[in-house]
DNA sequence: GATCCACGGGAATACACGGATG
DNA sequence: CATCCGTGTATTCCCGTGGATC
């Protein structure tokens, strides 16, 4: 850094960035109303839904595709809008002249990260299709399980019930969806939403319907990213080319690619620049490993492991050399009232669940016994540590 | 009183290495 | 030379406990 380099920081220092005007529009984990470019698959899925419309219900289904191709964002959209038109409120809208007008299903949309166990799966569902709040403690597994049933019973009421992230460590496999929800019979048709591909299921585990979600193309891609760009940073911030760039590094991963540009803007902000320049864009793309885990699996993580990571992400690479050297850095950083143990066995779990990696060190010829295991972050650091921050005030 | 879940904590096991053993 | 053994770490595993909630 050169002394005019210093001098303009100092000039600027007491000035707000100008570049991001809001974190939540170019976050990978935030979801816009209507997701751009993924019409034929909206169109796919319609088509599936088309018994709703006449108030019955469409055959249970998976949802598959990579990771970034837009799942989550299409499924979202559209539950939240079917809910919205359909089924909201509950009161009139059916005034249609169609011969036999039941009432539509309710849809309720599960992220399986929240709710990862039985238990969790019941309230989950539970809460969706009910007014007042659903108890999350105190109650049973089992009496959960029979008050959904109930719930269902009634002939006319139905749910279209989408669960996402199915098949993710820690979350429901979709081969044991069915024997989680298959609570109410034929009143609740399950769209399990996951990557991998139909074939790979259990045997026995795949639902009759697949509707498949290509990822996207790198010009489709660029177009995502101008939208959120467009909403989220300043008039003149971004380049288009630097848009295509992010696109065709990202591969068709719309997660990777707007994990790139939060960071590459957020660096942009820290180094109080004015727009994103492309040593922030490169470190903007270097915050996200390749491949990476979703951000979103990271921020649905139990509050005290999100801790312990924020305050991995924060560490020098003297620190992350071993995971010993790595507890004892968290347990002495302020905001922490773990137990050394616990830290140390969070750090192996995270490792062990694929949010972070072990690396075993190739030499061993220092002193004695088995050696240690460096600790590196598989997730979007840039960007978990911004979320995590704006979330924790 | 019941239920679920995250924590703590420590026991059990795995691994690496050098040196002893067969 | 192939194995086994002892020592020192690293890693995994597991269960009791306590808070929060109903």
């Amino acid at each position: 850094m050169d002394l005019k380099e210093r001098i303009r920081r100092r000039q600027h220092s007491g000035e707000e960035s100008r570049v991001v005007l809001d974190y939540d529009a170019i976050s990978p984990v935030a979801h816009v109303e209507e997701p751009t470019g993924r019409g034929p698959v909206l169109e796919r899925l319609l088509d599936y839904l088309e018994p709703v419309f006449d108030g019955g219900l469409p055959p249970n289904a998976y949802v598959w595709g990579p990771s970034g191709a837009g799942k989550s964002a299409v499924v979202t959209a559209l539950f939240e809008h079917l809910s919205r038109l359909l089924s909201g409120g509950g009161t009139v809208i059916h005034t249609t002249t169609r011969a036999q007008s039941r009432p539509t299903p309710s849809f309720v949309y599960v992220d399986a990260r929240r709710a990862d166990t039985d238990v969790g799966l019941y309230h989950a569902v539970l809460d969706g299709l009910t007014e007042g709040s659903v108890p999350k403690h105190g109650v049973g597994t089992e009496t959960m399980r029979s008050r959904l049933a109930e719930r269902l019973a009634p002939a006319e009421a139905s749910a279209v019930v989408a669960v996402d992230h199915v098949g993710e460590p820690g979350t429901v496999a979709p081969g044991d969806l069915a024997g989680t929800l298959d609570v109410a019979g034929d009143s609740l048709a399950r769209v399990a939403v996951g990557r991998s591909p139909p074939g790979e299921l259990a045997e026995g585990a795949s639902p009759p319907e697949h509707i498949r979600v290509p990822p996207y193309e790198d010009h489709t891609l660029v177009d995502v990213l101008t939208n959120r760009v467009s909403e989220g940073l300043a008039r003149g911030t971004v380049e288009h080319e630097q848009t295509r760039r992010l696109a065709a590094w990202a591969n068709g991963d719309a997660h990777d690619a707007l994990a790139g540009l939060f960071g590459a803007a957020d660096v942009a902000v820290a180094e109080r620049h004015d727009r994103i320049y492309e040593r922030d864009l490169e470190a903007g793309m270097e915050g996200v490993p390749r491949p990476s885990v979703s951000t979103g699996r990271v921020l649905t993580l139990p509050e005290n492991r999100q801790r312990v990571l924020r305050r991995l992400v924060d560490l020098d690479s003297e620190a992350l050399r071993s995971v010993d050297a790595a507890t004892e850095a968290i347990a002495a950083s302020p905001g922490i009232d773990l137990s050394a143990a616990t830290i140390k066995r969070f750090l192996y779990e995270l490792a062990e669940d694929g949010i972070t990696e072990r690396v075993a060190s190739p030499r061993a010829t220092e002193g004695v016994g088995r050696p240690p295991s460096r600790i590196e972050p598989l997730f979007p650091t840039i960007v978990f540590r911004r979320l995590y921050d704006l979330r924790h005030g």
